[in-house]
DNA sequence: CTTCGCAAGCCA
DNA sequence: GGCTTGCGAAGA
């Protein structure tokens, strides 16, 4: 018997199954979907079973037996195996990597450097001795110095220390000490009697135990409300009252919180139409994509919440992805309100363990509802009844490392592999699913009425070209501060919206007009006042502000552009009453600060909530009741052709954080291109006359839905190494490609340096290539046999969210 | 002739 | 990817 294993190994020549044999103890119980421990090379490696099968054409010197069976349940289900090949096929990764994105991270293997003294004669050296501490066996760390790690070497070699390699699991199930009291009363009293008076505190332990005779109490609760010792319990329980076990039991992250179970909403009609014909489809058995398109407040949530509702009464299961779960605590809290302690949640804010314990949950199918990211979407169940997207436009469901997936696609893959339905919601869907929809591939449903008939919010676009010329140099418009001003005395709360992060985003000098640049990369430095320093969004580089014009010495250094940082001293300045909470990646570094930040926000513990896009999605605050855009600017000039859709979906979902309840909301964008047509039709709340106006756009120039793109990057420290081999890379596409393909480049990147190497692209437009994936996987063989070496890194993302 | 450093080759 | 091996260069 022999186990195909995909090993633990990312790299070109090994990315196929290796052979196994499978030794007798495990033959009965080996399945594929389970990870093994196998010798590779003269190490030991992570494995996972693909196949089992009687034959080998493996010659027998070779072959070697599976060293150990690390699941007696496979880890990896019939339907995660077959998924590996289609996304290994699609997404150009290697298929180790297809199969651990489908894990928790708990179960990835995590490897050891065991160093051990095998001759204890000899003399270790001083260095070495510290180093093992009495010792045999010790872990070698990686940061060792280097002449350490010589003489360690060469002791290996003299065969005075062994080193080994060794395979671990991340993190353990969590066990809790049972104690398990005797239940025989007559053998605890007559243990009772033969403890010495002497033994005061056993005597009692025993005494109380004989109240509780056969049953199960948690160690430390018994240690507590005896107020006892542990020695004392040990000493009881070698005297036979009572015995330990082990239990497994769940790391519970929503312990300390009370949830409040919600009754279902009534529907509009509008709402009742759409979930009818889901249920219709989902009755059928049918693998059908529903994009259900409302306007923000319009309730799809609740649509999503009946759809559940009916999978579970059918015993099924239901996966929800959102698309940064820490920023929607209160649309996963509705979940946990309707669904209870059925419904999992992959957080983000997570441990390892506990997201571990969660997937067992999911795998056991003790839950029955996932709630979760990205890459929740794996969830291991094994009768989906639905899968939903909400917010289906986010750019948040793409990986952007390997492998380069997207949610959508792996929700469609296992929607037709358990004949169930998907639902893709937002209130801005992308070009290409409204696209689908409109070509019949999708079926659309829409909501255009908030249940309880809310206006949507007036928008006024304030062009900042006058604010100028009328001699207002602030970054407030005057409708803007008026606004505010208004929102202060009446005591409502605001957001403020702004796209970019720190104080200002470039430094300059006045006299010679040098921008400080990242030494890394080709960026300006953002300053960031807070801690006096200027840091690299980009890298992370970070120095001293400069006192003076690094190239012309001159101290006529100033700061332009302006961040949220920047914007929360104006407001201190313009509005000192104001309590103002900045949310952006600098405040909401530490784990739990989103939500906290949130909280304080929807407990009134502010006016203003300030921040950058990640403030855009899922707010929902009874209070607020403007919106103010700073920039719309920001995003609109991007060298993306998605530039405009992405400031179209950030304006419209931004101002739907307005008056989502009973006070009326108020919009203020402020831009300098106030005409743009993204910016006009987000005005109107008009996502149709958008999509149309942008198709005309995107089928001018060719770009999807009209086509489907790839983008290819290829880096290099070396400025010349890099366009010479994107050179190869366009060439060789284009010898290898229909002529109906259009092969864009190579050009610079639009940031032409990160981390100090050099980046060229070439994207790829076409509208039928079925040999695609097999050319690029051509390309990439190459790439991998060759061009590696010379340490030429290239990237290929099929169907990229963004091409910068 | 030994030792060091690095590129090449292999892994069942 | 990580480990061994084999080769050439540097040093005694």
């Amino acid at each position: 018997m022999f186990a195909e294993v995909i090993v633990d190994v990312a790299a070109y020549p090994i990315d196929r199954p290796f052979d196994y044999a499978v030794p007798e103890k495990f033959q009965t119980i080996i399945e594929s979907g389970s990870r093994v421990k196998v010798p590779f090379g003269n190490r030991q490696v992570l494995g996972f079973v693909t196949a089992i099968k009687s034959e080998t054409d493996v010659p027998v010197e070779k072959q070697k037996p599976v060293g150990e069976l690390l699941d007696i349940e496979p880890v990896l289900t019939q339907e995660m195996l077959e998924m590996t090949k289609w996304l290994r096929r699609h997404t150009l990764c290697y298929e180790i990597d297809a199969l651990q994105v489908m894990l928790p991270s708990a179960l990835r293997a995590k490897y050891e450097k065991i160093l051990e003294i095998v001759d204890h004669n000899f003399e270790l050296p001083q260095s070495i001795q510290a180093m093992f501490q009495q010792k045999d066996r010790v872990e070698l760390k990686v940061d060792e110095s280097k002449e350490l790690l010589t003489t360690i070497k060469k002791l290996i070699k003299e065969n005075i220390l062994a080193l080994e390699t060794v395979v671990k699991q991340k993190t353990a199930v969590k066990k809790v000490r049972m104690i398990l009291i005797e239940s025989d009363v007559k053998k605890l009293q007559e243990i009772h009697l033969n403890i010495s008076n002497q033994a005061k505190k056993q005597k009692d332990v025993v005494k109380w135990m004989m109240n509780y005779a056969g049953t199960r109490i948690v160690s430390t609760d018994l240690l507590k409300r005896l107020n006892t010792s542990n020695a004392v319990l040990q000493a009881v329980m070698e005297k036979g009252a009572a015995t330990l076990e082990l239990e497994e039991v769940y790391r519970d992250p929503y312990a300390d919180r009370t949830i409040n179970v919600s009754a279902k909403h009534s529907l509009t009609n509008e709402q009742h139409l759409a979930l009818s014909e889901i249920i219709f489809s989902y009755d059928k058995h049918e693998a059908k994509t529903f994009l259900l398109h409302g306007i923000t407040g319009s309730g799809k949530t609740e649509v999503y919440l009946q759809a559940i509702e009916r999978a579970l009464h059918d015993q099924k299961e239901a996966i929800v992805l959102v698309p940064e779960i820490s920023l929607t605590p209160q649309m996963t809290n509705r979940f946990k309100e309707r669904f209870g302690s059925l419904v999992a949640v992959l957080h983000s804010g997570l441990s390892t363990g506990e997201k571990y314990d969660e997937w067992r949950k999911i795998k056991r199918g003790e839950v029955k509802v996932v709630v979760g990211a990205r890459s929740a979407v794996f969830a291991p169940f094994q009768n989906i009844g639905l899968i939903i997207l909400d917010e289906e436009h986010e750019g948040t469901y793409k990986q952007d490392d390997s492998p380069r997936y997207h949610a959508r696609d792996v929700a469609i893959w296992r929607s037709e592999y358990h004949h169930c339905p998907v639902i893709l919601g937002s209130a801005t869907p992308s070009l290409e699913s409204y696209a689908r929809a409109k070509k019949g591939n999708y079926s659309l449903l829409t909501l255009t009425k908030r249940p309880r008939d809310q206006a949507l919010p007036e928008v006024s676009v304030i062009d900042m070209r006058e604010q100028l010329k009328n001699g207002n140099r602030s970054m407030f418009s005057l409708e803007l501060a008026e606004s505010i001003r208004r929102r202060l005395d009446k005591q409502e709360q605001m957001v403020l919206f702004l796209n970019r992060r720190g104080h200002s985003s470039f430094v300059l000098c006045r006299d010679c007009g040098t921008v400080v640049e990242c030494p890394n990369c080709d960026i300006s430095m953002t300053y960031h006042r807070h801690q006096e320093r200027i840091k690299c969004h980009y890298c992370g580089e970070e120095s001293q502000v400069p006192n003076i014009c690094p190239e012309c010495k001159s101290d006529h250094i100033r700061f332009f552009g302006t961040g949220t940082q920047k914007v929360e001293e104006e407001i201190a300045r313009l509005f000192p009453t104001a309590r103002v909470l900045r949310m952006d990646v600098d405040t909401t570094r530490k784990k739990g600060s989103h939500e906290h930040i949130l909280k304080l926000f929807g407990d009134g513990k502010a006016d203003i909530l300030l921040g950058t896009q990640m403030i855009a999605k899922g707010l929902d605050f009874p209070n607020i009741t403007l919106v103010g855009v700073l920039s719309a600017d920001t995003t609109l000039h991007l060298a993306d052709f998605r530039a405009a859709e992405k400031t179209f979906q950030l304006l419209t979902q931004v101002s739907g954080r307005a008056g989502r309840h009973d006070k009326e909301g108020q919009v203020i964008v402020q831009t300098y291109t106030p005409e743009h047509y993204a910016i006009q039709f987000a005005k109107h709340h008009d996502f149709v006359p958008f999509y149309n106006q942008e198709m005309v756009n995107r089928k001018q120039f060719a770009y999807p839905p009209y086509t489907f793109v790839a983008f290819i990057q290829i880096t290099h420290e070396d400025v010349l190494m890099t366009a010479e081999y994107a050179h190869k890379t366009a060439n060789w596409l284009r010898e290898n490609l229909s002529n109906s393909t259009e092969i864009i480049g190579p050009t610079a990147s639009s940031i032409s340096r990160v981390q100090n190497r050099y980046r060229y692209q070439c994207l790829i437009k076409y509208k039928k290539e079925p040999t695609l994936p097999e050319v690029l996987q051509q390309l990439t063989r190459i790439y991998r046999t060759d061009w590696m070496k010379k340490g030429i890194l290239m990237s290929i993302d099929l169907n990229p969210s963004s091409i910068m």
